[in-house]
RNA sequence: GCGGGAAUAGCUCAGUGGUAGAGCACAACCUUGCCAAGGUUGGGGUCGCGGGUUCAAAUCCCGUUUCCCGCUCCA
């Protein structure tokens, strides 16, 4: 069995990964629940592992700036619920709340709000059409009522103030049957909830579908408090929301998810450096995590997929991995966008608070411009997953999953050969003395054989075999889970050992 | 949201109207001498869920949920 492509290596992918526990579909003994999933042992470690790493190296330890000296960025944990009225500063409440109706019979979609009806009597058909179109509609009229027609005619309404009633009369933009128009459905992708015990209008909030505007809520408050100067950054981690219509390929569109962003503040003029640097530096940082160059690939978004607060400027970038779903293209793991000033502009518009920065050595006053680099921890965990599953045929237990070892869920497997013999009592001695230090598995039952299998499938990259020999000279066996080969060391170089390749 | 497919033990599947099955996995014990070894015993099932037809439904019908594929959507 090769590695398989495609759907067929997907489903390999999430049924490796629910049977030894990385991911569940969300609330499974009642049947699930679209879009969300629940991360098992292996996956709960695998995603706090890349969540360290991205705050370690973003953080804790920043990477150097183009002038040598460590950039200056500092952490955030804002709120998943905010004042709704930052969601209408920010765009997402209007931009996301078109209705939309489907004809049944093309399957085309329109927004509800740009469909205008021709009415023709109390009640005759009436005919949809798109603004600004109304000659499909007039051909279909003339066809269906069987004589001459004229715009004047008819009357003219939106279809938004269709009663419910009067929808069977409706022929769609291109329909030749009428009724095939869908009622108009909500389609923003925010998930609304209450805040108090009542609910009504008054007391409507939003879960935050990003958590990028937590950061820009919060630019002043960093800026008072915490003595950064532009250039900086503010980094969160955080779960965001979004109602997707149709989530899809397992965890990589759900409506629950997990997000890296951090918001890079600079003077305007600077925007274009920094763009250049944070799409390099984010490139490479998802290959020090493992991902092989061939799986990751950069992108500059056309001007017309360009989001609204990214229409000016720099454009925005995607680092794209390949999955297997995408394949042999590349779909979004994180994206680099040149915000501009948009968000603060916003909120200084909307809140009347300033969130102008005054540079003291050119004495100039400026709204910062931001370069965003948003990655998805969910997405970058399924990428993580998909670039390491491997098949070696000429192993017994052929899945591999060859994790980065500073990545793998478990670091270690410390096994005693066979469970007798005063082995299990070193293996257990040597699990006991390292087991602060790093994540580890001790295991003492079943074959020899099968504990390690298990440990490839986990994506272990190490197993200590204490054996016979170690009873009369104290070293044991190390295997490598990528290349199954063994080699001996002494009992007290592991930690030295395990360090040195972490 | 539309169209197609699937759902039976943890996994892979058999079972097409008449007692719920196999292999692997899992647990215990015995065995073990470096890559999913063997033996014995055992635990596991509302046959996705709800309704209908029938003396009888995993099986036929309707609805629904979830997953997969193709559209659509993705601020």
């Amino acid at each position: 069995m090769p590695r398989p492509t495609g759907s067929e290596l997907m489903e390999r992918i999430v049924a490796l990964t629910k049977r030894r526990g990385f991911i569940y579909p969300a609330s499974e003994i009642y049947g699930g629940i679209n879009g969300f999933w629940d991360y098992g042992p292996l996956g709960a470690q695998l995603k706090n592992n890349l969540r360290d790493a991205w705050w370690q190296d973003t953080v804790e330890c920043p990477p150097l700036g183009p002038d040598g000296h460590p950039l200056s960025i500092v952490g955030l944990d804002s709120s998943i619920i905010q004042n709704p009225r930052a969601w209408e500063a920010s765009g997402h409440v209007a931009g996301f709340s078109d209705p939309m109706v489907d004809c049944r019979e093309t399957k085309r979609r329109y927004r509800a709000d740009h469909v205008q009806l021709l009415r023709s009597g109390e009640d005759g058909p009436m005919f949809a059409f798109q603004e600004g179109e109304p000659e499909p509609a007039l051909k279909r009229a003339k066809k269906v009522l069987k004589r001459k027609v004229d715009i004047a005619d008819f009357e003219t309404s939106a279809l938004v103030d269709l009663d419910a009633a009067e929808w069977a009369r409706v022929y769609g933009p291109e329909a030749s049957e009428a009724g095939t128009l869908t009622e108009p459905k909500q389609f923003n992708l925010m998930f609304r909830t209450f805040v108090g015990a009542t609910s009504g209008d008054d007391n409507v909030a939003y879960l935050r579908p990003e958590t990028a505007q937590g950061i820009f809520l919060n630019y002043k408050n960093v800026l008072d408090t915490s003595r950064v100067r532009i250039p900086f950054g503010i980094a969160q981690i955080g779960k965001a929301f979004r109602n997707e219509v149709t989530p899809r390929n397992f965890i990589f569109r759900s409506r629950e998810f997990e997000q890296m962003e951090m918001e890079f503040f600079c003077a305007p003029g600077d925007a274009k450096t920094w763009m250049d640097f944070w799409v390099e530096a984010r490139r490479e940082w998802w290959s020090s995590v493992g991902l092989k160059s061939t799986s990751l690939t950069l992108r500059k978004h056309d001007a017309d997929e360009l989001s609204h607060y990214a229409k000016t400027g720099e454009g925005t970038y995607d680092v794209e991995f390949r999955y297997p779903f995408t394949e042999p293209g590349f779909g979004e793991l994180e994206g680099i966008a040149h915000r501009t000033s948009f968000d603060l502009e916003a909120h200084q518009e909307h809140s009347q608070t300033k969130l102008e920065y005054f540079d003291q050595e050119a004495r100039e006053r400026f709204v910062p411009h931001v370069i965003e680099p948003a990655a998805g921890l969910s997405r970058g965990v399924l990428a993580l997953l998909c670039d390491a599953y491997d098949v070696d045929e000429n192993r017994p237990s052929p899945e591999i999953m060859r994790f980065e070892p500073c990545l793998a869920p478990i670091k270690a497997g410390i096994f005693p050969l066979v469970n007798k013999e005063g082995m299990p009592e070193i293996a257990e001695k040597l699990y006991l003395d390292l087991r602060r230090r790093f994540t580890l598995q001790f295991d003492v039952k079943q074959s020899i054989g099968k504990r390690y299998a298990r440990m490839d499938e986990a994506g272990t990259p190490f197993c200590f075999t204490v054996d016979g020999q170690t009873l009369e000279d104290q070293t044991l066996t190390v295997r490598d889970r990528d290349s199954g080969g063994q080699e001996r060391i002494t009992l007290d170089s592991v930690g030295a050992f395990l360090g040195e390749r972490l």
